[in-house]
DNA sequence: GGCACGCTACTCGGATAATTCGTGTCCGAGTGCAATTGG
DNA sequence: CCAATTGCACTCGGACACGAATTATCCGAGTAGCGTGCC
């Protein structure tokens, strides 16, 4: 149980690009080479979080990812859902009927989390970034 | 990014202890089967209980395992630690200096939903699903 | 009748395979830019 | 000089291997209970 390093990409990726506030897009090359991970590997990633909506993605000569409009709703927990679904953390796989308490616990306790991370949103994260960045 | 199936089927077994309460330790294949699952996987999870001191194991015939005494303490969060590490869930892999803040919002998120996991015991979890069986 | 011994059956525990999921890589399709060439 | 065209380089996107972790299984070591035989 553990989140995935795709997630830790995405969201580093979407604090860069809100940071940068540039309405170009900025290819992947760019921010791999800048993070030390492999391109196609987060390219991949990347398609995942315009398939949800999150971003945009421009073809040909000084193409690459750029934000969508309404950045400052993005929350971390909706780039985590495009990464890793949206299904329950925990899925009871017994049979004893429908009320499974331990069930009921788990999915209560994961809500927390959540309600925290839709809190979280993305471009406030962004200006400590910068300005952590400018000092 | 999902909790594993050891976690539940580990979970589901400290919920059976302790609702049923008894002194007799309780073998594995009775609740492997009253569960469906496979008795000697079930074996290899409860020896990580047993090394995390959450339970007894006792050998021989009319062998089985049963919780220790403190059983009130129990929470599902020493569950959960004691089947999935008790490591961090989220780990930044990106060389940026110490102060990642998406580490940050994450750990803190983490936080949240392990606080709820610790106030919820198991012995009141058992009393619920004894009076759940009951009716 | 009581006790000691040995046997049997049952239990846990670690060592050993199969499967799934996450990670990483490669190559092809598509698109925009730009140089070139003709009007 | 301007514009259409053609070529190219750069980009994304899906298809293809590799590896680790989880899941599952089998078999051996150890232990407690029980029957039997001896004192």
């Amino acid at each position: 149980m553990k989140f995935s390093k795709a997630t830790d990409y995405a969201l580093h990726y979407m604090l860069y690009l809100a940071a940068t506030g540039s309405d170009k897009p900025i290819g992947v090359v760019q921010l791999a080479e800048k993070q030390g991970v492999s391109p196609t590997y987060l390219s991949k990633i990347l398609t995942k979080l315009v398939k949800a909506g999150l971003i945009e993605s421009a073809s040909g000569a000084n193409g690459g990812y750029s934000l969508k409009r309404k950045q400052e709703e993005i929350s971390f927990l909706d780039v985590i859902h495009a990464i890793e679904g949206t299904a329950s953390l925990f899925e009871c796989g017994l049979k004893h009927g429908p009320g499974c308490l331990v069930q009921q616990v788990m999915v209560e306790a994961e809500e927390r989390m959540e309600q925290y991370l839709r809190d979280q949103k993305i471009s406030v994260l962004a200006e400590q970034y910068s300005a952590a960045q400018a000092k």
